[in-house]
DNA sequence: TATTGTTATACTCTATAACTATA
DNA sequence: TATAGTTATAGAGTATAACAATA
């Protein structure tokens, strides 16, 4: 059994540990948990989305996310919205959210850039390619 | 500002989700949380280690920690013991646990090797290639 | 005094299943 | 009947600070 792909599996976790540790300690600094600070980068710069979209795009399991969003809304930091087919709600950041999102966003991944700082235009590019084909890879084999 | 980096992040975050995803399921349905297995992993072929290493390679604060290994000690998975510095304690698998992780951990994996079925070895190189140059990165200029 | 790990507290997330209201 | 979201419940993880034992 080759298992020369777990290498890669591990360094993938170490890098995203890497960045998460950083990012988890700005957001909670911001007075946000990490499950809430994903629903509002989820939601920055859309137009809102579905209880079912969110739930599908963070993770976060329907029973789970009421949970999540009534804090949010309790924040003021989204509101939920009357669809048109009546049994769903549409989620939006509200204007105070959105200023929240305008503010926290880049402080959290401001990190991120200054840890990008070496790294040439060539550099992105190769590394977006591999991370693409490995996202494609992942995607059709998994689930 | 050059936002180029966030693309790279959100590659890494979409391809870690992927994993997670397909792990998560498998790690449930063997009746252990993410974190027991976090620790069942990060313990097994090792001989053990203080909370305190255990806690870093985690990112599982100490207090956290304690209840963690609390109900895999419960489940006879982990042993804590003494160590010459009486104020440490080592944690290793039983021989159960080590058990379980020999049983376990392929398992969890296996997905992540039928993912990556159609990698060759040189895709491998490139991709190694290229997160070690991220981890590097990442690791001297976070935190 | 500093360090290792535990305890205590209060909150948040989690899975799961039953439920309400729409369709 | 099926779908979207809520409610209810029990268990688990989380941050934080105070604590005991040891160094």
């Amino acid at each position: 059994m080759d298992k020369r792909y777990l290498r890669s599996i591990r360094l993938l976790s170490e890098c995203m540990q890497l960045f998460e540790k950083a990012s988890s300690k700005r957001v909670r600094a911001l007075g946000f948990t990490d499950s809430q600070f994903d629903i509002i980068a989820t939601l920055g710069n859309t137009a809102g989305m579905t209880c079912k979209e969110l739930g599908e795009k963070t993770l976060i399991t329907k029973g789970t996310l009421t949970g999540v969003l009534d804090r949010l809304e309790a924040k003021g930091i989204i509101q939920r919205e009357r669809g048109a087919d009546r049994r769903q709600l549409f989620i939006k950041l509200t204007e105070f959210g959105e200023h929240q999102f305008q503010l926290s966003f880049p402080e959290v991944v401001n990190d991120g850039r200054r840890a990008f700082s070496a790294y040439t235009q060539t550099d992105f590019t190769i590394l977006e390619e591999q991370l693409m084909k490995l996202k494609d890879t992942l995607s059709s084999h998994l689930d």
